[in-house]
DNA sequence: TCGGTTGCTGAGATCGGTTGCAATAACACT
DNA sequence: AGTGTTATTGCAACCGATCTCAGCAACCGA
């Protein structure tokens, strides 16, 4: 492939540069006839625009940075998923950045994404502190962050409801019977984790029940150790509601491996929905986040606020996943 | 942010725009006094210098794509989180692409690395019909593979001992006491699956059992379907090899639906050694792939191309990761 | 037939760097 | 002092597009 510039088609087209380009970008601005001829060229030598190029001059690109703590979660691998679909539907690429939870990478990919023109950003779940960078750099750049964010109204932000989908898993649990209703935290340092654990405190006390925090700790393990808490209680709940899928996964692991049956001696429920769910043993019951949409919507108020510069704060509707483990508690 | 670019830094530093740029480029090319100077001076103006810039001129970047069917899936997640990592050590950024399968997609990934004057990309098990449209763009192009491919040498390729791994499981069950090992395969169109799959009926025949394939079936339900078929036999086996530890789970929960416990009434061991496995219920006995050193290496192979023009073909050594879904036949 | 659009295309500067080449300075050696 | 390096830095072309400004031809109405 000798180089194949513009310049090559211009002169196999026998027209100037710049008619070539409007060919491609504007293609209302050339004759018909003329930007036909120049697309069979260019299709005949195989010649596509460098993206490079035009986002130097156009100071302006399509790729968008999705910003996540860990794709081995599988809640942002899914998120990933959707995004880079709806991305490409808006003929944006999406690329993936992974932080690790360092705050120096974030810092670094948002310097990267400024450099390369990302026309806007998207932020996963960040960390609290993460959040200070973001404060830093979203000022002059637009990101939309799927989580809350706090003390800053400036930011677009696409979340669910976390006192409805915690409503949803305590009414389920209720129904069936429940009474004593314990809770395990998730990853600490996310507004969502904070929001969950208060909705589940306050609903609980309204309920006229006492809430039981199982483990409240800060890292993936949280699962274990609330598990670890339940079997030494004296008289634990009957039912457990986990902050977020994996806890659940790690719960009914844990559980399973003291010889506990979900749900036959515990019901579990978790919070997410992931697919990954359907095939745990037992098959997880869980509050359903509607991630497609929060992918889908996060790329239109970043698009939004490009041209209105408006910023919205969208909460999506969390629903109830009925699969296998939750049942009425043990007699 | 007034548009910082070279020549600002240059002007504030007294100094050409050339020589700014052998300050970052080129350091000892410049006397290090001047290049303390600017870089201070740069410093403090919070200058980075362009990457689209430097890829247009240089022609070539320090992106790298990853190229995966589905990131959703967690081998992949984990493989990528690796890569990330080992990639960032390098000094390049990786730039996550997935294809979902598409073949167009991964078309347009590899043109638009090229664009983007990617030194190479890694591909990760791609199926079969991928495998066509890497080699029309491999010519030419680095491009390192994480699986096997056939016909076809000069490709760079890191994959893990198919054979040595289902020897491990095999070995593994054998010495638990189990005769008859039943097997579900993963998904159709890799390399790697195929391999497996061989390895296994190979060495089930070599040790005088007969093979039991429970499903060959394509997609991600073939641990589900594996299941059905387990259930209906007369005479099952009392082990199950899964071709990968998403089958497993599968395969676990669909088992577990129908009243049957690992490894209480049957053995299950994966594939994979997927840090998910650790969370399962119960934790899966796994054949571990070495997935932070299957990153590092694919990196350094390509990297090696790029010198050398060489092309290797590594075989990293599985090993068996013994959990809980494992144990002695049920009598 | 002439001034006034309108439509299409070419020129050339520009985006933010890189790099071969030339110029200058500094230093070594005979 | 004269000449030959060697170390530094400036100059200017170039990477592959975009975009404003002109130029030019065809078309319109008077």
């Amino acid at each position: 492939m000798p180089d194949l510039s513009i310049d090559v088609v211009a002169k196999a087209a026998g027209v100037h540069r710049s008619t070539v380009s409007r060919a491609f970008s504007r293609p209302e601005a050339v004759k018909s006839e003329t930007r036909e001829h120049i697309l069979r060229v260019a299709e005949g030598l195989g010649y596509t625009m460098s993206p490079l190029a035009q986002a130097l001059r156009r100071k302006t690109s399509t790729i968008i940075p999705l910003i996540v703590p860990d794709i081995t979660n599988p809640f942002f691998a899914e998120l990933a998923k959707t995004m880079t679909q709806a991305a490409d539907e808006r003929g944006y690429q999406l690329m993936l950045c992974v932080t690790n939870g360092d705050p120096a990478k974030s810092d670094g990919y948002f310097t990267a994404m400024q450099a390369m023109y990302a026309p806007f950003g998207i932020v996963a779940p960040s960390t609290k502190v993460d959040t200070e960078t973001l404060k830093r750099f979203a000022f002059g750049h637009k990101v939309v962050v799927i989580d809350r964010v706090e003390g800053d109204d400036s930011v677009p932000t696409v979340t669910v409801d976390s006192r409805k989908g915690i409503m949803l898993a305590l009414d389920h649990l209720h129904s069936l019977g429940h009474t004593s209703i314990g809770y395990v935290s998730g990853i600490a340092g996310t507004h969502t984790a904070q929001d969950r654990m208060d909705a589940y405190l306050e609903l609980t006390a309204q309920s006229g029940s006492t809430p039981v925090v199982l483990d409240s700790g800060s890292d993936l393990d949280a699962g274990t150790r609330g598990a670890e808490h339940f079997l030494q209680m004296d008289n634990p709940p009957t039912a457990i509601i986990a902050a977020n899928d994996m806890v659940a996964f790690a719960v009914i692991s844990a559980l399973g491996r003291s010889g506990l049956r979900v749900p036959d001696d515990v019901s579990v429920i978790g919070f997410d929905g992931l697919a990954l769910g359907a095939r745990f043993n037992p098959p997880l019951t869980t509050v359903r986040q509607p991630i497609a949409d929060m992918g889908h919507i996060a790329i239109e108020l970043a698009e939004k606020q490009n041209v209105d510069s408006s910023v919205d704060h969208i909460v999506l509707e969390p629903e109830l996943l009925l699969r296998g483990s939750t049942s009425g508690p043990r007699k």
